[in-house]
DNA sequence: GTCTATAAACGGATAGAC
DNA sequence: GTCTATCCGTTTATAGAC
């Protein structure tokens, strides 16, 4: 049974919709007809589709934070980013994320909504620039220099290769940006 | 003066119209106001949106071959590989690559405009995989693996650091990219 | 809460005058 | 070639009945 409730739904659904199509590429009508309402109740719980947007960009955050938060600090930094990575190569089909789809219509978006996206990125930066770090130490990945400028370019190569595996429909890119990471296979 | 044919400026100015806000994010007045001409008149060169943007494409794809083409194929790897890295360093604020955008939008996308865009990628993926196969030689990129992975990599990295360097107004995470391959400064 | 009805602007596209 | 005028569906959003 579906024990949602209407705004779950619509929130749910405005994800789907926006990691497919992006901000200008889905409308009231397209979302009040997936969850079955008219497009007058999305406005009862989301006035303007700004709104809309500012809650869907923060249950994906949290959702997408309880993910990454969830593999456990205490594995080998290899292992960590491995994980990472499969958070990536878990992407529905058809969809990327949220956050990378949004920063390609940043032109279109609120301050508010930009301000997020941004945090969004910060967050998964930082939390890459840990395991780099980890991985330093445990001698489980390479990298020369700074972790904190190998956590922006790791993500944003990993949003760049989600978006290229959509293009080729191809699931197969992401852990390139793995491999370029020259991970130690480990003794033996 | 201004030389250029209304079809021309039509085109140049779809481009980076494409480029700042998507496929989906502009209309056909908004052509035709930077133009100076009315909206009937694009239609005359351009019956539909689809071929306004098929022909922004090949000119796009055209003018972006041209310029990776005028890097010296006689230069170290490693140099050819930092002078690519300007093409996307250039990019004008508020604007991204043509295509990594239309890979955002591809949801929206004719079959033509999609094959359009994946031919893009080919293209600068297999110069970027002659790159690094030359550095292997040279010894001036270090890439453990398959040059054709590495292409695939490289530029889907670039393009995931042009949308994070818009989204954060600092054109410097295009840089972190090409030291991402360890680049040997070389002797001395 | 959800609906019907409607507003008011905008979307791509076309016909035909000049 | 470029324009005016217009078509007609879509868009976000609001008012008010139930």
């Amino acid at each position: 049974m579906n024990t949602a409730t209407t705004r779950e739904q619509l929130l749910g659904h405005a994800q789907i919709l926006i990691r497919q199509r992006g901000y200008n590429g889905f409308s009231y009508r397209d979302l009040a007809d997936r969850v079955g309402v008219k497009t007058a109740s999305i406005h009862y719980y989301f006035p303007c589709k700004d709104d809309l947007l500012i809650e869907s960009i923060g249950q994906y955050a949290a959702e997408e934070a309880s993910l990454m938060q969830g593999i456990d600090a205490a594995l080998p930094a290899f292992e960590r980013l491995n994980r990472y990575a499969a958070l990536f190569y878990g992407t529905p089909t058809g969809q990327v994320c949220l956050c990378g789809m949004l920063a390609a219509d940043l032109a279109s978006l609120s301050d508010r909504a930009r301000q997020a996206v941004q945090s969004f990125y910060r967050t998964h930066e930082h939390w890459l620039s840990e395991v780099v770090a980890a991985g330093q130490h445990d001698g489980t990945l390479e990298w020369p220099g700074d972790p904190e400028a190998a956590g922006r370019y790791l993500f944003a190569a990993f949003q760049g290769a989600l978006m290229s595996s959509r293009l080729f429909q191809t699931p197969s890119r992401i852990y390139d940006v793995v491999a370029s990471m020259r991970v130690q296979p480990g003794p033996g």
